[in-house]
DNA sequence: CGGCAAATTGACTCCACTCAAAGGAGGTGG
DNA sequence: CCACCTCCTTTGAGTGGAGTCAATTTGCCG
């Protein structure tokens, strides 16, 4: 199952995601995301109103941007389609991987409080997102006391999940919940559960999980020779989820909560 | 000072921070957090109508809770006097330190996505906290749209500190944030910046820090040999800034979002 | 088929952890 | 008021897990 990876051809070097945007055609009630998207739990007709607000990006291809560190803070957008990584640049100049982002979940909440963008975002496969003027989101949050509730939920989810990456955890641990946690947000979004591509390379893994390039891969055969994965380049096949799980231990059982 | 050890003598097992509150006598417009707290950048109005919901708790001593792990979410709560640790204990009973909190910062607002606590939260110090129905907050949020903002503001500058702590820092790197952040946040609560009183012990700010408590010591100590610091038992004074700033390097830069 | 980047594997190093023991500081009781 | 006890902190010695450096190997794409 090749799930979320599109086909990379046609033209690179896309405008950024907020130009040429189609207000037309977006409708989130016949989204297959509206479960676990942003608009989860709204009304049929609260639903119609949020429709209002959303401005579908056009396709972004892998190496696009969605925003950049110290861009001015507009929009927030939500994945459509394709995979995502948030990142910044230190001082020093090394990246900084803070998260991958799967379709129906928000990016850029972390801007709100500086007012600018204090992370990049770049698209990992083609894919797309809706982009939400910050400004609007709250009018409308003010009519829609189930939009506010969903969004200090959602934040309220990525503080959680935060809370677990910050953990003290060894090389086998991280990399084990971070195998079950990708496995259980593609099951919520349709795909198997059980194998599944990585998007992402070893170094970004590695970078987001504050590991060495080569530990991932030592920790990734150390898996499959035990019998817990199957590994084949990006190709990642569970075997043993039950000891997988014994594995990541209290690494993963916070992660739970953050689907 | 026994930090989160509670001692045995006096009727233990206190009240919760929630009972026997006293709604009169809370005025937000008169407390000199005003400017740093929830309220912050309300107009005059505002924040008399923001008053009305906020519940006093009564005084809370070192080592008792505010919530627990597993206690149902109705309320969040602000600092107002004191300081406070938030932590979690894992499957394998070790516990994990999240956070330490000064006045005018929000508690519990990891909870509103599980509908649950899911860290506990405890007073190092003598202090007091200000409970906010979260109920009675939404319903609040909706009328006063700067409010609402605050709200979100506050959460995303608790995502941004979090993205940092995530960060892959050598000990002395973290050791020196560390230090920075906490004089800049004393700092703007109208204290000395240069040297003040480390109200958690060496080993909860190793746990904080994903170090051990020994090697947090020898930090320490080393900053002292260096001329940076001067330390004696909790009170530390920094004695060369802009030396520790260049240890911290990238560690810091981003905490100063998250004063 | 050749060139290139990603991934794997191996050898070695080092930072931070663990184990262990020796100082302080503060509180308690005689 | 002092002695004692306990807990926190510091310091030392040794270990180990993950990082670094380096050499292949693998797969991709022109």
């Amino acid at each position: 199952m090749k799930n979320y990876r599109l086909f990379v051809a046609e033209s690179s070097a896309k405008p950024l995601s907020m130009r040429s945007q189609k207000k037309t055609g977006v409708a989130c009630s016949q989204c297959n995301l509206s479960e676990i998207c942003v608009p989860a739990g709204l009304s049929r007709d609260a639903i119609h109103q949020f429709e209002q607000i959303v401005h579908k990006s056009p396709t972004l291809h892998a190496g696009d941007h969605v925003f950049r560190q110290g861009d001015s803070f507009t929009t927030v957008a939500a994945v459509r389609s394709g995979c995502f990584k948030s990142y910044v640049i230190d001082e020093d100049g090394n990246e900084q991987v803070l998260g991958f982002h799967l379709p129906g979940e928000l990016l850029g909440l972390d801007a709100i409080y500086p007012k600018k963008h204090v992370c990049n975002v770049i698209a990992l496969d083609t894919g797309g997102v809706c982009n939400l003027s910050y400004e609007e989101l709250q009018e409308l949050s003010i009519n829609l006391p189930d939009l506010q509730s969903q969004l200090f939920s959602t934040m309220s989810q990525r503080i959680g999940e935060l809370n677990t990456i910050a953990g003290a955890y060894s090389a086998d641990q991280r990399m084990a919940a971070f195998l079950l946690a990708l496995s259980l947000r593609f099951e919520s979004r349709g795909y198997s559960a059980r194998s599944f591509n990585l998007v992402m390379s070893r170094s970004e893994i590695a970078n987001y999980l504050r590991l060495a390039t080569e530990t991932v891969s030592r920790v990734l055969t150390g898996f499959r020779t035990k019998g817990l994965i199957r590994v084949k380049r990006k190709l990642v096949e569970i075997l043993d989820h039950e000891s997988l799980h014994e594995v990541a231990g209290s690494a993963f059982c916070k992660l739970e909560n953050s689907i």
